[in-house]
DNA sequence: CTCTTGTCGAACACCACTGTTCGAGTTACG
DNA sequence: CGTAACTCGAACAGTGGTGTTCGACAAGAG
């Protein structure tokens, strides 16, 4: 068939992609020349596969999303809403901080709106937990759902600059991060836990 | 003296500061032509006050940081430490809803760390606020200082998002932000106000 | 083996910006 | 009033990227 495309056009092409992810990651202002030259290809060769340097960063953004959503639909999600959260906000953390610089790239690179669609499902994971944990009480219900969702992004990514910046360890920052988190959602009047 | 300015240059360097402040915060990364139009003037005057746009970056984050202290200096910090507290979030989100995208202007223009360096009078203030929270118990001491300043930079920051990105109205953000930041503040065991 | 598909480097046009130079004109200041 | 300080537009050089074109060449598919 006509469609398919020839074996080392593929490998070319996962060649692109993986050394895309690891430039941006690296440089968020990373040019088409340095991530060909990282996969050990002609800048031409790239610019064959991908029509521009910004369909290029969509598709790397698009497949860092699929690899997070691939780990996040493991997390078990049922139980203590606080249990549940503290194990969401524990991998969630882990592709933040290792994707931190790619969502600076995809952020100035991408039309407006584009990161927060691609963001879609993982957003509705973590409302659908608020929402449950408000129900049953544990989560407080005086600030609108979409609020704390932003607060956990900044808060995460809060925490990868402080590691970038080296004021901050990784180990240490999945335990701020849900110490934090879990205080922030606590209802008024509860205990913090 | 040999050192004045003549009176129209002096009138040319103010209307450059505050026309580059005004654009910086519409859009971080203004062009020098861009300002020099915005103040009526012409590029080469602009050359000629500021050696360079990096340099004129620089005065006016300066000047926004003066502006914004002499502000926060006028919020009484004694008493009740979370309504100390209340107060100190209300004036800085003022000014972080005002100059978010001055910051990041700053931010990639900037040589690392000078933004910090700036910001060292406020952030100190913070500091010593939560220290004493924390000493008579009312703040959480299970987490470093420096992660608490974060997490209210980090929200803060994210309300300014929020609000650029239509989703928030300005009116509502200073109560979620204290209500996030009191609660997220308290210490584990003690109820939230 | 043949032919289509893909690759490569070098060169090119283009763009938007920064920072400089020139010379002629204007404005404050003493 | 005279001079030094300042301003202006236009034009220039330099930089660093994006995206395209060319022609020679290699490699996979049938």
């Amino acid at each position: 068939m006509g469609v398919t495309k020839r074996a080392d056009a593929q490998r070319n092409i996962a060649a692109i992609l993986a050394a895309a992810t690891e430039c941006l990651s690296r440089n968020p202002a990373a040019s088409t020349s340095e991530i060909a030259k990282e996969a050990g290809v002609g800048r031409v060769t790239l610019y064959g596969h991908f029509p521009s340097r910004a369909e290029l960063v969509d598709a790397v953004f698009v497949h860092a999303i699929e690899v997070g959503e691939q780990s996040l639909s493991q997390v078990g999600l049922t139980g203590d809403p606080r249990e549940a959260l503290a194990r969401l906000v524990e991998s969630s953390w882990h592709l933040v901080d290792r994707y931190a610089a790619l969502l600076v790239a995809a952020l100035d690179t991408l039309p407006p709106g584009r990161v927060r669609e691609l963001h879609a499902d993982p957003m509705a994971r973590v409302e659908k937990l608020l929402e449950r944990g408000r129900s049953e009480g544990v989560f407080r219900s005086d600030l609108p759902v979409s609020w704390l969702v932003s607060v956990m992004h900044n808060v995460m990514h809060g925490a990868a600059g402080e590691i970038q910046a080296g004021r901050l360890s990784s180990g240490e920052a999945a335990g701020y991060i849900t110490a934090t988190l879990l205080a922030a959602f606590t209802p008024p009047g509860e205990r913090v836990t």
